[in-house]
RNA sequence: GGGCGCGUAGCUCAAACGGAUAGAGCACGGGAUUUCUAAUCCCGGGGUUGCAGGUUCGAUUCCUGCCGCGCCUACCA
């Protein structure tokens, strides 16, 4: 309801200033929210007009406060010094709207929207930096499903690659297993742990020796040739820890729709298509001399001029975009003697795509890949049914022979690949390989999701008994590494925290029988878990610690999944149903009585817990279009936090006026809703009682 | 060397688009309801937003330079 009024407000702002003031070229007009709700509900900054209309900015406050009319659901228009106009929302009629929970209708955009995330190597057990990833992507394909949007969700498994092959010589060279011993391992439960260990071992192999690199080269050119003993094993073991993987992510409620392996881009030949269209387009050049003599390569992603890119973005940022600018960023590139069509890459800013002996590299992959996502590529998977969910959701998996129906994946609109910051580049690549075919539709709605990772800290690292040199010790932060099996394991830690959340709801709630504890440990465990990596933004390095991690107060999943349990107490005991009410609210309370109980300065808290509710789409659409999750959790953070300090003031019970406890009541109702359904989107579960 | 990012309270982090007195949590100190209540609430100290300039009515935010830190920069995936 706030993103709609706020539209609804900018919309008869824009028509107001228009014909008021028809000759002056006016600045984009900002509505922001002001510091305090005393102040009002939203507030406009007048001092970007100032200058244009020759006026104070008090002065064209005023003007508009009194000139531009009445607005459904706004109280009125209030000018503050130094100049801002703020407004205040008719808080009855959004209270009405909010009880009724009408939802005004928005137009989605077209097409369906592919989000791949998670794409751990399937080589080894899955660690916290992988559970960053698919929380941050899961969440991210809820945003969209809440939006309205159709989305489909791909894990892309590479399956064919060296540490695929380093985990082989494992099994073959250090374990020495038998074809049939392997098999018997990837029934045991912890398959994955096993592996985990191996691929720390065999790095270590290498070191040792470089003479055992030999084993690596072979293993990998027998999975990549296919149809032999030891790319059958490869891809036993693969699947094993795959289907390992998605028991991890399934335990906090990830899912996914479709699993595209490298196996298929490699033996479909997607590369095949997508190399003759990369040469047709001159996007890929062949290297003639130099260190890259006999490789085609492409240049660099963000070296030379583009001319694209500085354009695209004036016109999406200014609204002023004059075409002048074209002219003289031609003129620019002219004197600065770059000609846009040159064919010259200066060495360093060269990436091999295929190499001297023909093979292509993962970025070439990932191009065709990409292609194919977008429907540009002429050619598909075979697609077979790999993993059903317990809720009966069928998850796909690539295959050269696939199954006669299945549904239809890629040919998709837009496509948001959740991948850690230091693939930037690589991604890049993959775009301006786009862009270079004249793809820029596509390009256009290829988005990086990108975030940082998660390290541990100095202190963790030493409780989980690795020993660091000096050098590590003196940082702030250690990178994980799969590669020395440096790192704290995704089951090993949500594992812990259903201990921890156990021990709590043991002594908390000894009368409840084993199971339904556990059940509540385990959804006050995911709970903490999702929130503590989504409360970070995307860019802040998670300097992981057991402390915070485990923490149940505070800014924490749990405290907010309490709020709604106090919410749900005091129905329980006034022996309502919760969401029952939530349905009636409207009817139960007049306008009236809304306008009574929320007006006035001593109203003012209560007010807030209703603006607060009021934004749960208004702060999804702005997880949205930033491609950050985190303000997500803040805002579950922000309801719970005025909803505990208005449980803590006001009994409602015992509340003798008998309207003022039905709107009380319904206050309740609103805020677990908002809070439940914010929760939700953040893939958190309530439980019955904490 | 080049590219990208970061630097805010003792610690971990917020502050989208430049806006009103830079906010939370943790930690620390003090306090709280016979109630729907303690995984909670209230109060308190804590800050020259790395440094120096610039643009602006206004800068944590934009620009330039410097200092410090991280990541990327393979014919690995």
């Amino acid at each position: 309801m706030y993103r709609y009024l706020e539209q609804r407000l900018a919309q008869r702002l824009l028509e107001f200033l228009r014909g008021r003031y028809p000759e002056a070229t006016l600045p984009a007009v900002v509505i922001e929210q002001p510091p305090k709700v005393a102040l009002g509900d939203f507030a406009i900054p007048v001092f970007p007009f100032a200058k244009p209309l020759r006026s104070a900015p008090l002065k064209i406050a005023e003007s508009i406060g009194a000139e531009i009319g009445s607005i459904e659901g706004i109280a009125e228009f209030k000018v503050a010094p130094p100049g801002y106009l703020n407004v205040r929302i008719d808080r009855a009629w959004l209270a009405q709207a909010l009880a009724r929970d009408s939802v005004p209708s928005e137009t989605v955009a077209a097409g369906k929207i592919l989000v791949e995330h998670t794409s751990i190597n399937p080589n080894k057990a899955a660690h916290i930096g992988h559970l960053r990833n698919a929380v941050l992507g899961d969440t991210f394909v809820r945003l969209l499903r809440y939006a309205g949007c159709e989305v489909d969700v791909q894990n892309y498994i590479d399956n064919t690659g060296v540490q695929v092959a380093d985990v082989v010589v494992g099994f073959t060279h250090l374990a020495k297993k038998s074809r049939t011993e392997i098999e018997a391992l990837t029934r045991e439960p912890r398959f994955d742990y096993y592996c985990w260990d191996l691929y720390a071992r065999v790095s270590q192999w290498y070191e040792q020796d470089k003479q055992n690199l030999k084993a690596r080269s072979e293993t990998l050119h027998a999975i990549e040739e296919g149809n032999n003993e030891t790319a059958a094993v490869a891809e036993m073991i693969a699947s094993a820890v795959l289907r390992q993987h998605l028991e991890t992510m399934d335990r906090l409620d990830i899912e996914y729709d479709f699993l595209p392996r490298e196996s298929e881009i490699l033996h479909l030949h997607f590369w095949d298509a997508a190399f003759a269209k990369l040469k047709d387009a001159g996007v890929l050049i062949y290297e003639n001399e130099g260190k890259n003599k006999g490789c085609w390569v492409m240049r660099r992603a963000g070296t030379g001029v583009t001319l694209a890119e500085p354009k695209r973005k004036m016109r999406q940022g200014a609204q002023d975009y004059d075409s002048e600018i074209d002219d003289i960023l031609t003129e620019i590139g002219t004197q600065a003697g770059v000609d846009l069509g040159a064919r010259e890459i200066s060495e360093e800013d060269q990436k091999v795509i295929v190499r001297s002996n023909g093979t292509v590299g993962y970025v070439g992959k990932d191009i065709a890949y990409h292609m194919w996502k977008f429907g540009l590529l002429g050619r598909d998977f075979g697609y077979r049914k790999f993993y059903r969910y317990p809720n009966q959701h069928e998850c796909w998996i690539s295959s050269v022979d696939g199954e006669k129906d299945h549904p239809h994946f890629g040919d998709v609109a837009e496509i948001y690949n959740v991948i850690d910051a230091r693939q930037s580049e690589a991604q890049s690549t993959v775009i301006e390989a786009l862009r270079g075919m004249g793809h820029n539709e596509a390009a256009d709605h290829y988005t990086h999701f990108s975030y940082e990772m998660v390290a541990l800290t100095p202190r963790c690292a030493a409780e989980l008994g690795y020993t660091l040199s000096e050098e590590d010790k003196a940082r702030s932060y250690v990178e994980v590494s799969g590669r020395k099996g440096f790192g704290v394991k995704a089951d090993d830690l949500l594992d812990q925290l259903i201990v921890s959340a156990k021990g709590e709801v043991d002594s908390r709630h000894p009368e409840l029988a084993d199971e339904e504890r556990q059940s509540i440990a385990r959804q006050i465990a995911v709970g903490a878990l999702r929130y503590f990596m989504l409360k970070y933004t995307k860019q802040s390095v998670i300097a992981f610690d057991f402390k915070e991690a485990l923490s149940f107060e505070g800014e924490t999943g749990p405290y907010a999944q309490y709020a709604v349990v106090r919410a749900n107490g005091i129905f329980n005991k006034a022996g309502m149903d919760a969401d029952d009410f939530a349905g009636k609210v409207a009817s139960k309370i007049s306008a009236e009585d809304f306008s009574q109980f929320l007006n006035g300065e001593a109203a003012d808290e209560i007010w807030e817990l209703w603006l607060a509710s009021s934004k749960t789409s208004y702060v999804v659409n702005q997880c949205i279009t930033t491609t950050e999750p985190a303000y997500l959790a803040k805002h579950a953070f922000q309801l719970a936090q005025l909803f505990n300090a208005f449980y803590h003031r006001y009994p409602i019970l015992s509340e003798a006026n008998e309207k003022r406890k039905q709107f009380l009541l319904a206050t309740v109702a609103v805020v677990r809703r908002e809070l439940i359904r914010t929760l939700a989107v953040m893939g958190i579960t309530v439980p019955p009682v904490m």
